[in-house]
DNA sequence: CGCGCGATTGAGTAATTTCAAATCTAGTGG
DNA sequence: CCACTAGATTTGAAATTACTCAATCGCGCG
């Protein structure tokens, strides 16, 4: 039976291997928490100390404009990475929230030890830079999908790639995520 | 009077301090090249070799579609790294053409030495996740314009952002970066 | 069985695209 | 200095697409 963190470990090896020192190293600045369906782990507004690394679960992140409406930068599941990243790094306050759609549990890192980790073991460094280069292109590749793909390809593009989640989300949240009403999607 | 490489140097230094020596061998390590207005720095389909550190100049990244319409995935202009990242990353063919905008000069740094670099300095490594990290953030904040805002706004957004780009590229550029036809632009 | 939430449908309205034509602008050569 | 041209920008009108708001449908759960 693997604990939460042997989790965390095949995640990092799966770009650096580590020694067992380095191992209970990192393993120390990590905290287990766990949130029911509907919490907010993030709340817009607030300082946002800890960047998570997600065990179970699904969550949004989400914008709320002036009119209240809701917007959803994105989507994370187990083995992601999420925080509202801008307020993290930077020490600042909140824009976003991040909200469980299901039950959750997460190892948090504290931006301090998220430091701390990158400074004292390049091997982190270059496990971040990697995570960092890919979420980055994530990013990229969902631009693209804004500029050359209507609703409903957008719609296929989305299911492509992430087939386990129609299931997991209501129809609603996938449209605050592709930009359209819910009613557009239905068609 | 500067030359190129201290630039690159005085701008790697706003991350991370460098040594002598540092400063040496991070230089040999790049390649002046200089490109007319109109010429293309990678051409989807070929292979990418190199990421871009652009000294002067503006270019665009383009996307082409099965339509043949342009779509545009970002502007780099002085300071700014650029290349089809995933191509260069992944050493597969450009999907992305890198074109100039104006006649360009660039510091050019191949895979094998980004990979070099990162491995024998920890501090590029954290200077590439620094650069990582707020290519991440940028993209996610036009993420956020795109589900946002409305046509005009996303203009004004765009203008407040980046002022001084307005008059060195065509509106239609613009357009075709903001996901919209140049007609409904101009009105 | 009835309640409540999410998903769908319909109709009217608003925004955007498309295609064509007209206008504007910068650069060229006479 | 002017006329000309190519490219870029704007304008107009019709067609398409998406949004809003309201009403209806469908399903799971108490």
């Amino acid at each position: 039976m693997k604990d939460s963190f042997d989790i965390l470990i095949d995640h990092i090896e799966k770009i650096v291997p580590l020694s067992s020192e380095e191992k209970e190293f990192i393993i120390r600045h990590f905290h287990l928490k766990r949130y029911k369906k509907h919490q907010y782990i993030v709340n817009e507004g607030e300082r946002t100390k800890y960047h998570y690394f997600i065990l179970s679960g699904l969550t949004k992140l989400v914008y709320l404009d002036q009119n209240g409406k809701e917007h959803i930068v994105s989507f994370a599941m187990e083995d992601w990475w999420e925080s509202d990243f801008y307020a993290f790094y930077t020490k600042t306050l909140a824009t976003l929230s991040l909200i469980c759609l299901e039950d959750t549990t997460v190892l948090a890192l504290s931006h301090d030890d998220y430091i701390k980790l990158c400074n004292e073991n390049p091997k982190m460094l270059k496990f971040f830079l990697e995570k960092a280069n890919y979420g980055f292109l994530g990013m990229q590749r969902r631009i693209l999908s804004f500029l050359t793909l209507n609703t409903s390809q957008r719609y296929e593009h989305f299911l492509k790639q992430y087939p386990k989640l129609l299931n997991r989300l209501p129809k609603s949240q996938l449209a605050a995520y592709l930009g359209v009403s819910r009613e557009s999607l239905s068609r």
